[in-house]
DNA sequence: ACCTGAACACCGTTCAAGT
DNA sequence: ACCTGAACACCGTTCAAGT
């Protein structure tokens, strides 16, 4: 490592300019993380960012990733697959929810960064030592992600009219009963209550 | 019904506007949906839409509210609950791939729309006659409808690296797989082999 | 009344010119 | 080499002026 001094340091790089811009998503949401505000926010001109990066959507691509690969870990030390598996995804939806812009990006598709890998592996295993074939675990792999996805992306969930919200709709643990009931469909529902 | 010339009406209205922004975002996607490209195409000023509608957003809440006016009824004829629920979902992500740029804006949430209560209402009735409670038929309702949205939202998967999509991924069955596994774990999972 | 060209305030991106 | 102001081609939206 090399030493540095205090304050900002003073050349530009795709590092700082990825860290400059997830500040702004998380803050101001994607709306208003353009490349001009980057630039004025690192105090330099908006061409110059193009040295760094290729693009606009290069630079969400980066993003997306960079918040793909913090993905949480499964949890050591709970013996039960059912438990672990509802424990890794209930975090990953919990790391989402702080970052909803880059599902979004993720969503949209258009950089298919290789940030979540680890993520995708340990769930595989996991599904996999729960007792899944290798062709039904990429399958709940997929559905346990869409449902993910969906409740991240999905703002209103469209069907208000009816019931007014009982005590209070919170995201949370409307995608922990949900998670809890796609996985009793896909493990073969031990014992369906919780 | 008024007798009408062949040939282009001659005068602007939001029904028209509604018209053909429907079919640049079929034909082109979200992106190619311009204000001044809506206008071309009806061969009229960029101004001239905004006696019509309010706003750029506007326009889009109307066109996902059009979308989700034509979402499917539940079919008739079929006696088993789980079944017509089945049925039903699996037609209204038919309805929703043909159209994926409405998701995408009933996602985003600006423009609550009332065009899908009629589908949220059959919905909600035959979960309950299938048997949930009160308290849970409108958990399972949004357990299913983020489960649509993250299928028809997300292009990519995220898990590619692992294996090669086994014959083809197809997205229909891909959604109807995860499906019936979500509708065994929220229906109590009667017989759990398809 | 209804329509509209031109203008305004924004974008992302490029490029010749600076150091 | 690295940076940059100015310009270009787009946006959505407004408004004074037309018919």
């Amino acid at each position: 490592m090399t030493l540095r001094g205090p304050g900002r340091p003073r050349t530009l790089s795709r590092d700082r300019i990825v860290a400059e811009a997830r500040r702004i998503a998380d803050e101001e949401g994607l709306g208003a993380l353009t490349v001009r505000r980057v630039a004025q926010r690192l105090g330099t001109g908006q061409a110059s960012l193009y040295r760094h990066i290729t693009d606009r959507g290069a630079l969400l691509g980066l993003l997306a990733d960079d918040v793909a690969a913090r993905l949480p870990r499964p949890a050591d030390g709970v013996d039960d697959a059912r438990e672990r598996l509802t424990r890794h995804w209930l975090a990953a939806h919990d790391h989402f929810l702080r970052h909803p812009w880059a599902a979004r990006i993720i969503a949209d598709g258009e950089h298919l960064a290789h940030g979540a890998d680890d993520f995708a592996g340990a769930a595989l295993d996991a599904l996999e030592t729960a007792g899944l074939s290798p062709d039904d675990a990429p399958r709940a792999y997929r559905a346990l992600w869409n449902l993910l996805l969906g409740h991240i992306l999905n703002t209103h969930p469209l069907g208000h009219t009816r019931t007014p919200p009982p005590p209070a709709p919170d995201e949370r643990s409307d995608f922990a009963w949900a998670l809890r009931r796609l996985l009793d469909g896909v493990l073969g529902a031990g014992d369906v209550r919780n």
